[in-house]
DNA sequence: AGTGGGCCTTGGAACGTTTCACAACAGTGT
DNA sequence: ACACTGTTGTGAAACGTTCCAAGGCCCACT
């Protein structure tokens, strides 16, 4: 048999169908007596409300999604358990979609959430200036992009990612490294780009090789490992000292295969990372890298998110840059001595 | 304006209502003409379908969601990446929900899903009995409890829990150590207690001081290092000389901070986790672990759930349980010198 | 020219809820 | 007894879609 509906409990409960819709909705409204009867017969029948039927007439959702970019990179779980404080805290779901760094994923999603009308989204789109975006935005979907800077037709949360390659690499440079790979791709993605903008930046005004940029199909553990056989492979003196990856799921699987080949970090290749992810300081060799606020990114995405949300008339668009912080560890220290523990 | 619906889209294309949800539905019986004349339409008005309104009327959605103990831990994430697969290959949309090892947050998604009628969950419960997961089975929606086993009258994919803590113990035991900590909690996590249970039985057939359980709030890098804390704080001569935890982020974490008080793994404390995550075998003292079938864990789940919201009729649930493997790296080797890298 | 048959298109019912104007009823004060 | 008030419960409309029976049109064939 099919699921009952309210009409049923109506039935069952021997009252209107308006009344079984009060006791859920203005129970203040009803007599403790009927109540009692409507509330006994849904327990009975073991009726569920139908939200859709819900979202049809009331016209709202009280749901948010988050389109990450790729849930086995943790530093995106991170971001989603700081939007989803946000959301707990204002009595909304939070549904996380894994667009697993596919643009076609992705863009799937972004249709389905529109069509479900959820209240709102947060994306950290795999290409910055989709025009799907756009045209969710247009249509009146309040979006919030999150990692990555936006126009001014919406909001959006991020950190300065060109500051955060000038960081790194003004790090390499000051202890001394002169011949530097950049690890990192697709450069599609915006914040390979920008990081490698910024890593050339601090590279023109230092008297150093130009940045060999080794660029990986996907920004995982696997691609790194990958990476760290190619650059085992070079002849010392052709190698560079050092190596910027663009986020620590990288970093940590060049430092795997690295160590592995036999080449000793820091000596024979120092290692940044980005994004400061909980494992990074737990690493064979404790990762340096630039740290986000990840948290605050989230929580900051999903309340400017419910801000529009709730009033889309007075909401004014804003972008947030947060400035990102290197953490220094001994995968770049020149450690003085023996050096274990 | 309110969004444009079909109605409107009607209009502006000057056909009938039918006729543009015959364009979207069955193209195929409509000219190209009026195709491309509702096609414009449709375009110009920035029409979305409205999810709501067409799940009311076909009673069907092709959504699943898989409700996760604890995004931030990789192990979930890769098992939700093989259940995305799965998704992906039949045209259905995988929604993740967070419920941070909260019991009150899962079960209101869980009430959320079923209101929103999605063609099936599954779901990692914090509490492995709860009678709310039995209530959502019996009013008809697929469920499949993953990671943990099931009753007769659902279906589930698990791994031996209890061989696994078997394995990691009889492991430590055949390298001589007989004072052994368990670190892990809160026991109501199914997983935890059958760990213990297989720990106790290995020690069971030795000669060794029973099992010290350290319990935790949470299964996090943080409770990890507060359990370091407490066993460096230990004089050596009571200090357990291995510590098997319920999972890889603990494991890190009392790597982490046991590293950091001085104490020398494996030679003062050997540790073994659980998961075997990616970044285990980059860790600091690469980590002994008990290894899962991660991925084909949310593959053979989604697998499932997909047969039964195909066949509710003729489906039989399944019980599936695979075995673990124990995956022995440097924090349980007694390295035989020096032993860097 | 008339008829039969395809092919497109049409209009309306139905899905399950919420909301709102209104009916029914009981109690109060005259 | 009556009108009035306030409280509860009722019934119908509306949300945007899909599906289906039925209608309209045009062409080919007699």
């Amino acid at each position: 048999m099919a699921a009952p509906s309210m009409k049923d409990v109506a039935a069952h409960a021997g009252v209107a169908l308006g009344t079984v819709s009060n006791v859920l909705n203005h129970p203040e409204m009803v007599t403790e007596r009927t109540r009692k009867r409507v509330l006994d017969a849904i327990a009975e029948l073991g009726f569920v409300r139908n939200e859709s039927a819900r979202q049809l007439r009331g016209g709202t959702s009280r749901t948010l999604a988050y389109v990450v970019l790729d849930t086995r990179n943790p530093f995106f779980t991170d971001v989603a358990a700081g939007a989803q404080q946000v959301a707990d805290e204002a009595g909304r779901a939070l549904f996380l979609c894994d667009g697993g760094e596919d643009a076609v994923r992705q863009a799937n999603y972004l249709d389905l959430l529109e069509q479900q009308r959820v209240e709102g989204i947060l994306i950290t789109p795999v290409e910055a200036d989709d025009p799907r975006i756009a045209a969710v935005v247009a249509r009146g979907t309040p979006v919030v992009v999150v990692d990555r800077g936006a126009g001014p037709d919406r909001c959006s949360v991020s950190v300065d990612d060109v500051l955060g390659g000038d960081l790194a690499l003004s790090h390499l440079l000051d202890a001394g490294h002169r011949r530097i790979a950049f690890i990192g791709g697709p450069r599609a993605i915006g914040q390979v780009a920008d990081r490698i903008t910024g890593a050339e930046r601090a590279l023109a005004r230092a008297d150093a090789e130009p940045l060999t940029v080794l660029e990986t199909a996907r920004l995982d553990v696997a691609e790194g490992r990958r990476a760290g056989e190619r650059l085992a492979g070079l002849p010392a003196a052709r190698r560079p000292t050092a190596a910027f990856c663009a986020n620590d799921m990288l970093a940590l699987g060049l430092l795997q295969q690295a160590v592995r080949l036999g080449l000793r970090v820091p000596e024979d290749l120092a290692i940044v990372g980005y994004d400061d992810i909980e494992f990074a300081a737990a690493a064979a060799v404790p990762l340096t890298s630039v740290s986000q606020p990840r948290q605050l990114l989230g929580r900051t995405a999903a309340e400017l998110l419910l801000a529009e949300a709730r009033d889309p008339d007075g909401h004014r668009h804003e972008n947030r840059v947060f400035e990102p912080e290197l953490v220094v560890r001994e995968s770049t220290r020149i450690r003085p001595l023996g050096g274990v523990a």
